[in-house]
DNA sequence: TTCTTTTCTTAAACTAGATTAAGTTTTTTG
DNA sequence: CAAAAAACTTAATCTAGTTTAAGAAAAGAA
């Protein structure tokens, strides 16, 4: 069931299969077809979500109507508004499937039973959170140092398979410029 | 001694008298000087660093020679190049004190240990992480939604104190555009 | 297969912000 | 204090990337 979160977890902690049940009991499967959301704006950030299969984006419509890729998960991350997720806040964002997803969720009120129950997931999310930072860390650097066009040919290398699974325009507003110039990158080979 | 360090941990999670002794073992104070560093480009990042008084920065030197400052961190916040760090690769940051600074330091060879004697950091870590994570959302959202002098004025507005610490050059390189165009927004009051 | 919707492309006109370069003010240091 | 160094300003010129608008291609749906 939610084998492929147990394996994840495996990485960084050990976890009997008693601690497996523990937790999934605090889980919840949900599928996600194409275009439709886990979060909309407005809305409280209900779950984290951990994809299974597939790929979700955090974006956010900007002040001219046009949408604002921030960020991307694909299998084996975690993804939400944190803001909104651990203040139920009413979000900016909208959480929505670039493919047809299955994500495991963990809901907003079992968030802190789930560390209180099994502590040593602090660890785990610790970690998880980690790399978070560190990827944060380094996209920062990339739209400081790098050219629009430098930066999409070195996403394109980076991760040449992803590339090929969302449309271009998500992209191009992910790597910080408009499709109409992705376009242009593109016509230059 | 490092009782600012103990009282933030409190605020996340309880600190006996004995766990307070076990941690200090592991922990350093620096001095650094205005502008001196506590990271170069090249070095492999040596510690964590929380900021117990004054202001630190993370920047790097990009292609044209200019200084892009990426984080800051003043008293109470946490900063390291965690690539560096953790994997004690050599970094492409630097981290320059931008006044006269104090800084606990948790090192690379303790960093383990200190989650290995004190497993309940892990949870102080974990939730110092979703902060810092949150607050990446937020300044992405605002790199990609406003415009260089609406950044200005919303960091202005938020931050007043910290504006008039640190010099407009270190200020506009974070808010990503040049001192120029800095003095060219701050003429038009 | 056809119709509809979504995505991608092209190109001309435009602009936010960079660059360059020189001068001024402030801070630091001997 | 004077001199040097660091930080800030101004203004003209320039350019990377946006905007607008229209059409073409690809993907879904029926």
């Amino acid at each position: 069931m939610y084998s492929q979160l147990y394996n994840h977890i495996k990485k960084f902690v050990s976890l009997s299969s008693g601690e497996e049940e523990i937790l999934a009991a605090l889980l919840k499967t949900v599928s996600v077809n194409k275009k439709a959301f886990l979060l909309e704006q407005g809305q409280m950030c209900k779950a984290n979500y951990f994809v299974v299969k597939g790929c979700i984006r955090l974006y956010f419509i900007d002040i001219k109507g046009a949408e604002q890729t921030t960020q991307f998960a694909i299998e084996n991350w975690w993804l939400s508004d944190l803001t909104s997720f651990l203040f139920q806040k009413p979000s900016e964002f909208f959480i929505q499937a670039a493919e047809t997803t299955e994500v495991i969720a963990i809901a907003h009120h079992h968030y802190e039973e789930m560390f209180t129950q099994l502590p040593k997931l602090e660890r785990y999310f610790r970690l998880v959170l980690q790399k978070s930072h560190q990827a944060a860390q380094m996209r920062i650097r990339y739209l400081y140092s790098m050219t629009a066009e430098e930066r999409y040919h070195h996403f394109n290398a980076s991760f040449p398979e992803f590339v090929q699974r969302i449309p271009q325009y998500m992209l191009a507003s992910y790597l910080g410029f408009t499709p109409e110039f992705l376009s242009k990158i593109r016509a230059k080979r």
